[in-house]
DNA sequence: GCAAAGATCGGCT
DNA sequence: GCCGATCTTTGCA
């Protein structure tokens, strides 16, 4: 019989923001729209932690645009950046604190296109603004933990990419990838 | 009301 | 490594 993957529930996100960007790696991501399927393996995320974090939207005070972020954990947050891209988030922590992790890059399933940057991800999944502030969950937009993800979880840690903006913060090492894995920018 | 910047990507030097 | 495409969001007057 197949070996189960575990739908994420709520509770996932609901953790410090960092231990949950390092747990989602490995884990599989689905999107479900018009009968057609999506998705892949999470190979890289970045961490935004709130208001103090200058490269977070949140550091401004909430606005129209990063309401989500302000609101419950397993939350999704997707905000249009560039005139051109989507970015895919999950609001993590506490109602208290508006943290969230970006979904930089997938390890494409068969019928996926190419997922190897935050924009892309969003492309291929076909995500955009009509999903912000809904919650995680099938079949719209999921996320599963998958047998053995948690074993050879080999990930290194970088600063976030496309953040010179942000100060002392644009050194933070807040990004996340799985090791031999698809990543943005060839994994540096 | 207006101007500037942006959690990107692909193409070119 | 640098640059342009493209347009929403935000800040400021």
């Amino acid at each position: 019989m197949p070996i189960k993957s575990k739908i994420l529930d709520p509770s996932f996100f609901a953790r410090d923001t960092i231990q949950v960007a390092i747990d989602i790696l490995g884990c599989s991501l689905h999107r479900e729209i018009n009968g057609n399927k999506y998705g892949g393996i999470i190979t890289e995320v970045e961490a935004y932690l709130g208001r103090v974090d200058r490269a977070s939207h949140a550091f401004r005070g909430l606005t129209k645009r990063n309401k989500t972020l302000f609101g419950e954990p397993g939350h999704i947050y997707v905000y249009f950046i560039y005139g051109m891209y989507y970015c895919l988030n999950f609001v993590t922590g506490s109602k208290l604190f508006p943290n969230a992790i970006l979904i930089r890059c997938l390890d494409p399933f068969e019928g996926t296109g190419k997922c190897s940057g935050p924009g892309l991800v969003c492309k291929s999944l076909h995500i955009d603004t009509s999903l912000d502030g809904r919650i995680i969950s099938p079949p719209y937009l999921y996320v599963a933990k998958e047998p053995n993800s948690h074993i050879m979880k080999n990930y290194a840690v970088t600063p976030r990419i496309g953040i010179d903006y942000a100060g002392p913060w644009r050194n933070a090492m807040l990004r996340f990838y799985l090791k031999g894995a698809p990543t943005s920018r060839g994994g540096k």
